[in-house]
DNA sequence: CCATTATACTGGTATGACAAGTCTCAAACC
DNA sequence: GGTTTGAGACTTGTCATACCAGTATAATGG
């Protein structure tokens, strides 16, 4: 008998198992909305116990790829990048907390992003994109006496920006990058009193948005994260920023 | 009947002794490299069971926080980006073999992100950097004749471009979108018998570098990841699947 | 002293039992 | 007839136990 096995025993047999059922996830028999077989099917399907199955499709709930009810056969879910968000949105939380030179990382990396789609938004936007963006600046006028909805509606601007751009990824980016940033207390752009100050910047963009000037519309959204998070460090560290 | 529920209840055991568990990791008591309980001691510690402790052990161990061996007690990972990219390989992988159109999503979110790693290459490029940045682009001309070394070289020569930026989550990415989109085949840059062209434009690309000229970078970027996704689409357009 | 082995750990898996939630469908009610 | 309700048969959730399979450590023999 030879002794080379390119594939051996993996690590477990949970694991063996979730990669027989991806294969059936990704074939053409099951489909987003489609019950799987039950626990006690599968173990006899796979000849395995049920920890194994169980360890299986937990690992696929964690995934995002089926979803898992107490009493209820487990449901084949449509992928999403906002579930694969949502997926490492807690490790994310946990590297922040324990890493506070990672935080720094975030916030520059989403200087990057949001730049770029500022400049994205600028090249494709439509006349109803302007509208969405004009609407959403006009709501967040009205709420400017409510800090928890003018920071939905802060929320909203920029992801709309980002949807601009029609790839996904953009959007889901966008969101996740606030919520996790807004975990830790850091609303990137808001302080309070300053509320008459990020409408104007947001007008800013907008208006570099609607003429189509991609790099103006870059610069006013480097302004405008860089001016918050100027005002953040000097608010609640009084250390210079680089 | 008002119905009125703050979600106390959990969704299940598990749940529960994994965000204790993650409150224990947070704390001081554990840093990375130090051995957990054993899941026997965790199940007196948290009055459950061990499926409970188990389950809730594999979540974390997903999540990339704690590293579990066979016959020894479970340690304290240190938390890295490189980690949590890991973990949503798979769930990427998935996606992109579900859904042909995030896929081109991803090459997308590609272009944007090499394009403004450049750019910044540009601005913070050091000596040291620019002669990490030669000797790869040389070790990759004399491996024109190995594909898969070339590749590899191609691979390194984008990250250490991510990497200039001082910033590990632009590494992180590079590394990420590179490989999720080669697992496709989508070698993104690379074709049989353009060796050359490749060459060539990486050496503009590292002019441009050199030259601190972060616009010519970007678009040095833009053209050789564009010029590669024609020359992609043509070769699989007109020959059959492969 | 070092290498080897025996043993007491550890996590991995299987099984059975029961609790708790969900679904189905037929009986009961209006 | 149409709607509600409730019993029963599913399902998953959890636990207890036992045993298998690796690992680490102490005892043992050179």
């Amino acid at each position: 008998m030879t002794s080379l096995k390119p594939k051996a025993t993996k690590q477990n047999i949970a694991h063996g198992v979730r990669k027989r059922l991806l294969a059936m996830l990704e074939s053409e028999t099951f489909g987003p909305g489609d019950p799987l077989p039950s626990e006690r099917e599968l173990m006899e399907m796979f000849n395995v116990g049920r920890p194994a199955v169980r360890e299986a499709m937990q690992s696929l709930q964690v995934m995002g790829l089926v979803e898992i009810r107490h009493g209820g056969r487990a449901k084949v879910a449509e992928p999403s990048l906002g579930r694969m968000v949502e997926q490492i949105g807690e490790t994310m939380r946990h590297l922040l907390a324990t890493s506070s030179a990672d935080l720094e990382h975030l916030k520059d990396a989403r200087f990057a992003f949001e730049k770029a789609s500022a400049e994205r938004a600028a090249r494709r936007r439509t006349e109803s994109d302007l509208q969405r963006l004009r609407n959403i600046l006009k709501l967040q006028d009205e709420a400017r006496d409510n800090m928890s909805q003018f920071l939905i509606h802060d929320r909203e601007f920029h992801r709309s920006i980002a949807a601009i751009s029609g790839n996904p990824i953009y959007t889901a980016l966008s969101e996740a990058m606030f919520s996790w940033l807004a975990d830790f207390h850091i609303d990137v752009v808001l302080l309070p009193g300053r509320e008459q100050l990020t409408l104007d910047e947001h007008n800013e963009i907008l208006n570099a948005i609607e003429a189509r000037d991609p790099g103006r519309a870059a610069k006013a959204m480097h302004d405008h994260l860089t001016r918050a998070n100027v005002l953040y460090h000097r608010t609640h560290l009084s250390s210079p920023d680089q």
